[in-house]
DNA sequence: TGCTAAGTGGAGACCCCCGTCCACTTGAGG
DNA sequence: CCTCAAGTGGACGGGGGTCTCCACTTAGCA
């Protein structure tokens, strides 16, 4: 590849990386040509569709969550790796506008091989959690999907509230998923003022 | 009005009713007009806008939506009332897909009064909360819009799912806000096996 | 420096949406 | 039954999206 060829390219990723997180996956591809200063059809050129190239442009954040994933599924504490896995991956989410979307869309396609060990690693995870005692015992692993679809629905706060609403989220939701429940961890502060007036 | 004019605007209200709810606000005027078996014109000659439609469409709901709240607020019981407008609302949302999106595309033009009355009676609402001891006393008013932008995500899920997601999500949030937490009320049971795989 | 394949940009084909226009049809009062 | 205003449907304009085509430019090597 020439070398401008592949200097172009690197700045569509980035570009695209920018506007997707700013105002997710329906920005035109005609507008990442323009703010990456380039033609139409050098994006056509380098990502034969818009779809592929959001899978390019959120592979390297789909790699980062998914070590997130797996280190927090490693942790020798069940709860604390629980936890974790649940704030870094909604934290994600609440920075990144078209990630929810390109994660979701995704999903399926991931091969099968790698959603499974991540799926059956988290059940296990919930397993000794509960058993260390810290999980309540009702809990489902698909409350993790119920967290993260809620969480995503945030997205559609301005960026900033995006974050602080997440955080109080998760913070809420964690709160009711420990078995104990002695001391109540107040919640992160939330400035929504600005939101729905 | 002419009779067969008055039946086929009642029968667009119908349809437009069953497919917003289904499919969301983004559903087309003509897939509308062609369920209805009508022209666009027709509907175009009695709802000048897309918008309009959906104003009209909505309009019942957002009466129900109204009176159920001014109800719950007038509860003596504050934490009851308290709850059953956080999960009669989050139910609203979770049966009508277009619901949210018109819910909050036309909060700001409500007119301001109607708007702001709810809302200082919300706050009051939850001042009587606390005072009982029920609520936690760092739960803020703008939980509530935490609550629904939240529970607006899980309108992407299949409409059966959401329903039980919403219920199940409302039981693990209102667990929070609550002050004492002497006993743990066990969550809705969830059917979410289909959702992600 | 000159050649050539790789690279490029912009026009435009194609599609889907909202909303309008206009020639045609029909309900219902006299 | 006749009339005509009210009502109707489908074609169409305008805008915005994805993706393609093609004449032109340029990097990089001999």
């Amino acid at each position: 590849m020439r070398a401008d060829a592949r200097e172009n390219r690197a700045r569509v990723l980035t570009v695209a990386r920018e506007l997707f997180a700013e105002r997710g996956l329906d920005v035109p591809m005609a507008a990442i040509a323009r703010r990456a200063g380039v033609g139409v059809a050098t994006l056509y050129r380098r990502f034969p569709t818009k779809e592929s190239l959001v899978m390019e442009a959120f592979a390297e954040q789909f790699a980062v969550c998914q070590s997130v994933i797996d280190d927090a599924l490693q942790d020798p504490d069940a709860w604390r790796g629980l936890r974790t896995v649940i704030e870094k991956v909604c934290l994600l989410q609440a920075c990144d506008r078209g990630f929810t979307a390109a994660f979701t869309a995704s999903f399926p396609d991931l091969h099968a091989e790698a959603r499974d060990r991540t799926w059956r690693n988290f059940g296990a995870l919930v397993q000794r959690a509960k058993d260390s005692g810290h999980l309540r015992a009702d809990f489902s692993p698909h409350d993790l999907t119920l967290v993260l679809v809620a969480n995503s629905g945030l997205s559609s706060l301005p960026a900033e509230a995006a974050v602080a609403a997440s955080q109080r989220l998760v913070a809420y939701l964690l709160e009711s998923f420990r078995a104990g429940t002695d001391a109540l961890p107040p919640p992160v502060p939330l400035s929504l003022d600005l939101v729905l007036r």
